[in-house]
DNA sequence: GCCGTTTTCGGCCCGACTGTTTTCAGTCG
């Protein structure tokens, strides 16, 4: 089993303990342990060949036999175990927003319900009113919640997906007969949902290819065999199909596979793929169609066709580009590395600058820093600044708005910083005047450089607060704010459709990680795909420029 | 369940809001 297998099946584990009431702390160590295997920086199978699982921290005797019998076994018993008690299902009910262990075990129960579509029933048929402690507004959630989730039913984040894919891809490269394989579909377009998982492979023996294909370890059903394509289930109910081609037609392959419905029957009409054979690369295929080379995340069909023929597509913003991350978490608050480390890290990235900006005080449970810690913290950074010499670490926070639209710090105490965010953790639920009124409050603040996922969405989960998006953009270009693109998988907030509207208003964006550990740095990736499918520019984007640039926005 | 030690047990564990209540348990960031 692979860490994050391992880490899920932790996380499980300590959700069914808390199902049980079981000790809070007992439940805790588990949460833990699963954090820790998800964030390792080896494979879990190093420290399991030098027998050393249970010397890494938050990891003792019992949970580190637990991971060694998966690694040996590909299952846990103790695992199995607790899901006679407690159905697999009632996991599921806690991804609805508002229902918890407690709720969830209640209803359980009262009504012996163990899956979301038995809730979802009882909730429409007004049985759950009918357990003492819960009343109409837990059936209003629950309904709520389950459209939200049927919404994107059967679809993952891109932070799911796109790791299973590219372990997929991978795995399909290794086969002797495979001449090129590549993720196509909608997670090469880097939508941020996306429905299935599309692999295209090229070879001669296409029966040797599709026993190598069924041999992989990820699937979980096959529901179909054709000859020419195999398409079943991966883990977490993902579907996949692998497309087989003949290596002379694979780069028109890729075209049309990549491409939405939309884009390929647009470019490819009155033109029979299959005559575009022998071609050598995405570029001439384009080419051979009138085409500039149109990059992946935006072949949707909404105008870029047009100006990939006319030659005036925009030169869409690259790793490359990105200078520094302006949104990290450090061990000061519910981050998970010392602010030494990330700076390594973002130097090994490339990085010539970083923001620490940790929470501020009124979010308690991350350790938001207050006025004392925060200047503490202000010492710390200028140490390092001193010891570095090519990485620039930035003084910063992402400070709470209030509800009310007020900051949590004074602008005395922001006014000493390089950077500062406002992002709002609490009372989403406010309507949209409410909600658009103290944000456009927030970016008046002359402190206030950069607003935090705007919306609040997450996705598959939450759905996002209603905004006025264009009081907000107008707001934002006229006291020169900034709106991030969050690239946490689970948020890409602002998502692909507004970032493409900023350049109209003349607002800047930011690709941030908002990292809370130094191995999440990464994920400024899925932002990234993001801001290409916004159609963003290096120029749209404040840490691409370089750090004079970015100094002079920030006190503008 | 993990950890650390004044070392084999006791501590770990915040606070506001929500929904259901009528004094508070549960959720969530």
């Amino acid at each position: 089993m692979t860490n994050r297998e391992i880490a899920r099946t932790l996380d499980r584990i300590a959700d069914i303990l808390q199902l049980k009431e079981e000790n809070s702390f007992k439940v805790r160590a588990y949460r833990m342990a699963a954090n820790t295997i998800y964030n390792l920086d080896e494979d879990i199978k190093v420290y399991y060949e030098k027998n050393q699982i249970a010397e890494i921290p938050g990891i003792g005797k019992t949970v580190s036999a637990n991971i060694i019998e998966m690694l040996e076994k590909g299952s846990s018993e103790y695992y199995q175990t607790l899901t006679e008690d407690i159905p697999e299902g009632l996991l599921d009910m806690l991804l609805l927003p508002g229902m918890g262990h407690k709720t969830v075990k209640l209803i359980y129960d009262h009504l012996g319900i163990n899956n979301r579509e038995d809730l979802l029933k009882a909730a429409q048929e007004q049985q759950i009113r009918k357990i003492p402690g819960l009343g109409a507004k837990t059936e209003y959630n629950i309904i709520k919640g389950m459209e939200l989730i049927n919404q994107n039913r059967g679809k993952a984040t891109l932070g799911l997906s796109l790791p299973m894919a590219i372990e997929f891809r991978n795995y399909l490269a290794d086969c002797p007969q495979v001449v090129q394989a590549s993720i196509v579909g909608s997670v090469r377009r880097g939508k941020s949902i996306v429905g299935d998982i599309d692999i295209l492979l090229s070879g001669y023996d296409f029966a040797a290819i599709k026993s190598w294909v069924i041999a992989y370890r990820g699937i979980k059903d096959l529901n179909r065999n054709e000859m020419d394509s195999i398409g079943g289930q991966l883990d977490y109910r993902i579907n996949f199909e692998v497309i087989l081609v003949h290596p002379d037609s694979y780069y028109t392959a890729l075209v049309w596979t990549t491409g939405s419905k939309s884009f390929r029957d647009q470019i490819f009409t009155g033109v029979d793929p299959s005559a575009l054979i022998g071609l050598h690369s995405e570029e001439t295929v384009m080419q051979k169609l009138g085409l500039d080379y149109i990059p992946p995340e935006m072949r949707e069909n909404t105008g870029e066709i047009e100006l990939a023929r006319q030659g005036t597509l925009p030169v869409l913003v690259s790793r490359q580009d990105v200078k520094g991350d302006l949104h990290i978490h450090s061990d000061w608050s519910d981050g998970g590395s010392s602010i030494q480390q990330i700076a390594e890290s973002c130097r090994q990235m490339g990085y010539a600058y970083m923001a620490i900006t940790d929470h501020s005080k009124s979010l308690p449970i991350s350790g938001g820093l207050n006025e004392e810690r925060l200047a503490a913290q202000g010492v710390v950074i200028d140490e390092i600044n001193a010891r570095l010499n090519d990485i620039k670490v930035l003084k910063g926070i992402e400070v709470d708005v209030l509800k009310n639209g007020e900051l949590d710090f004074s602008d005395d105490t922001l006014n000493k910083l390089d950077i500062v965010i406002a992002s709002i953790h609490s009372h989403f639920r406010l309507d949209k005047e409410q909600q658009t009124e103290r944000i456009i409050q927030a970016i008046k603040n002359p402190q206030v450089n950069i607003i935090g996922h705007l919306t609040g969405r997450l996705l598959n989960r939450r759905g996002p607060y209603e905004v006025d998006l264009p009081r907000i953009l107008e707001a934002a270009a006229k006291h020169n704010v900034a709106l991030e693109i969050n690239s946490h998988p689970d948020r890409l907030d602002i998502d692909d459709f507004t970032a493409r509207k900023v350049k109209d208003y003349g607002v800047k964006v930011a690709i941030n990680s908002d990292a809370h550990h130094y191995n999440d740095l990464y994920m400024v990736d899925y932002g990234i795909l993001t801001a290409r499918r916004g159609w963003l520019e290096a120029e749209d984007i404040i840490n691409c420029w370089d750090l004079p640039r970015l100094l002079t926005f920030l006190k503008e």
